[in-house]
DNA sequence: ACGTGATGACTCC
DNA sequence: TGGAGTCCCTCACG
């Protein structure tokens, strides 16, 4: 049992104490040695339930009988009065002991006074900042209702709908893909026919250096990013699964993709929308990953796993087409400094190479790599013609000039994932290291300085991946600023988001009582500034900074 | 054996 | 009072 660090954490594990996991606990804590007695129940019998099961079958038998009054006494959870001890059996007797020493670790490690002490703490409220309730629910106006037997009408008959067809049924009732062909800017969160902030172009105009990166002691300046209230915001409805920094300075201006196809601009402090959050739907489904233009600024290219790509166009005002497949796009990235071409990655295992300049998908070339298994797509950020993929259990670096139609030949592998692998990044200054995040828990480093046929593991880090249902799966990101340092979020309470060195140093932990209080799955540092963010399952940004 | 798919308790307005 | 919002672990199944 760890000990109890803050009174929230407290609370939580007192919260969650069913008589369930209070069996869970006492399993976990056996296993660090430091358990009470486990109740001792015959060798068949694992839990009292499966107990009651086995025991109606001794019954039967001859052996385990017992008198009718003692199983009653059992089945009651109550325990006789002294009196009634002299008839126990010696099994019974060894129970009634370990029950009380139970009691008595329960009691040792203060649950019990936890309990009472803080019963009327509750986690902190979600920041209220950003989207608001009244845009988040559309209310359906419906006419008054009479019944037809009211009304002295015959019952209508009713035909059930008839069986969908197709193979994809997704949870809801979807809504249909947008159309494609450029689609105006127009939030959904402000009063209709509103234009955009202008102050929105301009800031994304704004002229990028990029040899103004802040270079300090990563320590150093990792302690001086702070949270707080107003630097978390509800910028999307549900469940993040891609954001990003603009590569602006003078403000902080963020964007956010979620599980409905929504992406939501973010100024810290803006005067816009709800505290600086403009909202969109340019998808209908996850969007999966989304980045500014380095070259053009102005535009915001994000990929849904409803298989479109757009690009957000702040000057024109539209989220134009990029490439479309009728479903399942899962990743992409820029392929040359000006942004013109990417290289995206499907569901099915397949890459496209597509020019931006050349509209529609005609002109992609696509490449069947391993079926089904791609999960991330990155390009090398000196040598443009490489690119790393995560496949199921290996990462493979493959030439852009040298890719066939199927089974194409990579030009070096990194071996040693024994799950599946859910994203890989070359380092952003040199491209001599990827960084890769597993389902097997391990966050792992590999030299790519040579790019030899096997590209050797050089740091293996232990990190619980384990996120579930309702988690966006956690990936670790390099820092763009330096060459070796980058952040991941953490499933660890109380909740935090963690900065190690590529030796596998834990450099910083980002905690906060107040304004961090969930699972950040989706971090990136800002590419200049000192900023981080982090994204979580209820569409709220966090960030940290100067 | 691994990838996939599946909820429920609680609070607040 | 009920519906919406918030949060997020493990296990059965094929």
């Amino acid at each position: 049992m760890a000990t109890l660090r803050t009174k929230r954490e407290a609370l939580v594990l007192v919260k969650e104490m069913t008589p369930e996991n209070l069996e869970a606990t006492v399993r976990r804590s056996s296993r660090n040695g430091l358990a009470p007695k486990r109740l001792q129940y015959s060798p068949e019998e694992e839990t009292p339930k499966k107990k009651r099961k086995t025991k109606a079958v001794a019954v039967n038998g001859s052996q385990n009988k017992k008198p009718k009054d003692e199983e009653d006494a059992e089945n009651s959870d109550v325990e006789h009065a002294p009196e009634g001890y002299g008839r126990l059996s010696a099994y019974e007797l060894e129970r009634l002991e370990n029950i009380r020493q139970n009691q008595a670790f329960l009691s040792s490690i203060n649950l019990f006074q936890a309990t009472e002490e803080f019963k009327q703490l509750t986690r902190p409220k979600p920041s209220q900042r950003g989207l608001t309730r009244a845009h988040a629910a559309v209310k359906e106006v419906l006419p008054p209702r009479k019944s037809l037997r009211l009304q002295k009408k015959e019952a209508e008959i009713l035909e059930l709908p008839p069986e969908p067809r197709g193979t994809l049924i997704y949870e809801q009732s979807s809504p249909a893909k947008k159309p494609s062909g450029p689609l105006p800017m127009d939030p959904v969160n402000v009063e209709e026919g509103s234009k955009l902030p202008p102050q929105l172009l301009e800031l994304c105009s704004e002229d990028v250096k990029e040899d103004k990166k802040i270079l300090l002691d990563l320590k150093g300046y990792c302690s001086s990013m702070k949270i707080n209230e107003d630097k978390v915001a509800k910028v999307v409805k549900d469940r993040i699964f891609s954001a990003t920094f603009h590569p602006c300075t003078s403000s902080l201006l963020l964007a956010a993709g979620d599980k409905w196809g929504k992406v939501g601009l973010w100024k810290l402090g803006g005067d816009w929308g709800d505290d600086g959050v403009l909202l969109f739907q340019p998808h209908t489904r996850p969007v999966g990953c989304m980045a500014f233009s380095k070259s053009h600024p102005t535009q915001l290219l994000s990929l849904s796993y409803d298989g479109s790509l757009r690009c957000m166009d702040v000057e024109k005002a539209v989220f134009d087409d990029v490439y479309d497949i009728e479903d399942g796009l899962k990743t992409f990235d820029f392929m040359s400094h000006d942004c013109s071409t990417l290289v995206v990655g499907n569901w099915y295992g397949e890459v496209a190479i597509v020019d931006r300049r050349t509209p529609g998908n005609s002109h992609e070339s696509l490449h069947t790599l391993d079926p089904k298994t791609l999960r991330c797509v990155n390009v090398h950020p000196l040598q443009k013609q490489y690119f790393v993929v995560a496949e199921s259990k290996v990462v493979s670096i493959y030439d852009s000039r040298n890719l066939k139609k199927t089974k194409s030949q990579a030009v070096s592998q990194l071996h040693g994932h024994s799950l599946s692998i859910s994203s890989a990044y070359f380092s952003p200054c040199t491209g001599n290291r990827v960084l890769t995040s597993c389902m097997d828990n391990n966050i792992r480093i590999y030299d790519t300085s040579t790019m030899t046929t096997k590209s050797p593991l050089l740091t293996t880090i232990r990190h619980d991946m384990q996120t579930g249902r309702w988690l966006t799966k956690l990936s670790a990101v390099w820092d763009p600023k330096q060459e070796d340092c980058f952040v991941v979020g953490s499933m660890m309470k109380p909740r935090r988001v963690q900065v190690f060195h590529e030796s596998g140093q834990l450099q910083h932990s980002f905690m906060d009582s107040e304004n961090l209080s969930t699972v950040l799955s989706v971090t990136a540092f800002h590419p200049t500034r000192n900023a981080l963010l982090g994204g979580n399952a209820s569409g709220r940004l966090h960030v940290f900074s100067d």
